[in-house]
DNA sequence: CTGAAAGCGCTTACAG
DNA sequence: CTGAAAGCGCTTACAG
């Protein structure tokens, strides 16, 4: 390898002065003459020169780069979030290393320590579901640099900041509004492992049950180990077959619904006049099948960008040895009924 | 920032030795005493000792990143090749700094610098739809560091690797088994710019009409300045309106073909009997939607695997010093058929 | 206005 | 089997 990338040095040698008057030219400090800095910035362009930022960076204790450790990338939610850390991180000259858990717990540990590695200035995290503890997060805490969780995170998780959204009362308002239709035997898709969005999710759909005093019947509740059109699809097709049958479907996540609307009219089961159907995360997709899926909206790229902003704040704190004082944001979800279940 | 983390001479003044012999043993070099390494290790992981990969990329002039830079991060296809592109790069040991070009030039060639600055080891690319000059690239090349460009590229591009897919033969097939199910009046939903890929996309379409002799009418061709369900809606719409009206569509990506199969719904066109619709990428969702979606598949994950694969083995070839012959993948395609349109 | 020098935290050729 | 020393390419406090 003879990379023949331009240095400082080579600038300065060819200028003859100093690589410290370069460098200075170079960032435009007051104290260099505007002429030295003509001459540096022409001869800079001229062999496109680069600056080598791995030396910027062991200097100055500073990488400019966010870590981001997401579960999973094909998923029409994280990738949105990923657009929304993006632009933020790019507007405030800030680079992204993307690392993707695969939902495995190994794996997450394995990303955290490269980040930490990599020196990043702050991290970006999403739980893998199936994460228990938590000392590859704390190690970049114990070292100062700020970690700030989205979407899956967890409550046992102290002492850092957190964008979270609603999804209680998203799943809540979903399965309300399933009753208040006249549905009395309500499924519920669920995610898989302990995550708490799932958890909470779950817990809005019990509580709305208990509420208007419905039993709860385990034979509704079917755990989703993974998100696919086909297990979507074979779940409606495991409630087809219940003795006391279904009517109305409340999913983790709107792949797990539409799947489930497949599975439905593959058993000649009418969407909604027989089965209501309500998704999660109301993605742009809910529009195309038909009818329509109704969902709670999940603002991703909004998450994205909010967890990013306040990571950026706290990166720039802990750089003034400001205090820090962390903050958990709560995005509000809405239900968007569509043709899949009723208005009420 | 007060980051305390610990460095090798933090480890070395603890056990008395120097910095050279803690690095070593901690590499796993032969010479060093089996006794001594056992106290390297043991207090390293007491202290949970994290490498600078900054001060070691910088002096072995390597980083063991490769930068992606991609047009849009929230797009099914690209999202199942940053997967891939992840996984391999992982299983080598290598991390991906993710750059997203937003279909902006400028922010591509920014992009493209702040990934030269960071010395990545190896570039992978796709072009924005309006990319017509490539100077950001060659300055990878020129540099010695390795780029594979992947889907969106240039002919005009030489001298590097290059993993595409057969757009042409897709979209030929696509086309010629609209015709062959009787369609004379067959739209297309064009990709914007001049983008490589949607070129050859018109042009296999093109030649199809062409082939067998169906007159081209330019009413029929419609370009979607972005990827979205509302577009198709509309240009369904729009070819709906045509006197002559329309009987087959071939459009460049699935989103839009869904969204004009929801157009010609709400316009009473019955799908496939009115009119044909077959779109292109073949991702879940076209199972998902009534009738389901026939598709050209588009190998994405497999698209980022290979890319990445030739990456490494230049950039491996390129430590040797050894020749590289750069190569062209071409990806087959395969048309998919399902109810929107009719097999043959 | 500019330069010499030290240092960021590693690695490794060389010496012993 | 281990250490002293140089160097990767920057930046900046200090001196002039």
């Amino acid at each position: 390898m003879h990379k023949k990338q331009i240095k400082l040095s080579d600038l300065a040698e060819e200028l003859g002065i100093s690589t410290a008057t370069v460098s200075r030219a170079l960032k435009n400090y007051p104290d260099i003459s505007a002429e030295t800095k003509q001459k540096v910035i022409a001869l800079a362009n001229k062999w496109n020169y680069r600056p080598n930022s791995l030396a910027a960076s062991l200097r100055n204790k500073e990488t400019h780069i966010i870590g981001v450790i997401i579960p999973e990338v094909v998923n029409h939610f994280f990738a949105k979030v990923i657009k929304g850390i993006m632009e933020v991180a790019y507007d405030a000259g800030y680079r992204v290393m993307l690392c993707q858990s695969n939902e495995d717990y190994d794996k997450e540990v394995d990303d955290a320590h490269a980040l930490l590695s990599s020196r990043v200035d702050g991290l970006l995290a999403s739980l893998a579901n199936h994460t228990r503890t938590f000392e590859h997060f704390y190690d970049f805490m114990d070292s100062g640099t700020p970690v700030v969780f989205f979407d899956k995170t967890s409550p046992e998780i102290k002492d850092c900041s957190k964008v979270i959204i609603d999804d209680y009362s998203g799943a809540y308002q979903a399965v309300e509004s399933l009753i208040q239709q006249g549905c009395k035997r309500i499924a519920h898709l669920q995610g898989p492992g302990n995550a708490h969005t799932f958890q909470n999710r779950l817990r809005g759909y019990l509580t709305a049950l208990k509420d208007y005093q419905l039993p709860v019947d385990p034979d509704l509740i079917i755990e989703c180990p993974e998100f696919t059109l086909n297990r979507g699809r074979l779940s409606a097709h495991q409630l087809v077959a219940l003795p006391k049958g279904v009517d109305g479907l409340f999913a983790v996540t709107d792949l797990l619904a539409i799947g489930a609307m497949k599975g439905f009219r593959e058993k000649g089961i009418q969407v909604p006049e027989e089965v209501a159907i309500i998704g999660f995360s109301n993605w742009e997709m809910v529009e195309a099948v038909f009818p329509p899926l109704s969902s709670v909206s999940q603002p991703g790229y909004e998450m994205g960008r909010q967890a990013t902003q306040i990571l950026l704040k706290e990166i720039k704190a802990s750089k003034n040895e400001e205090d820090i004082t962390h903050e958990t944001v709560t995005l509000a979800t809405e239900l968007v009924v569509r043709g899949s279940s009723k208005s009420v």
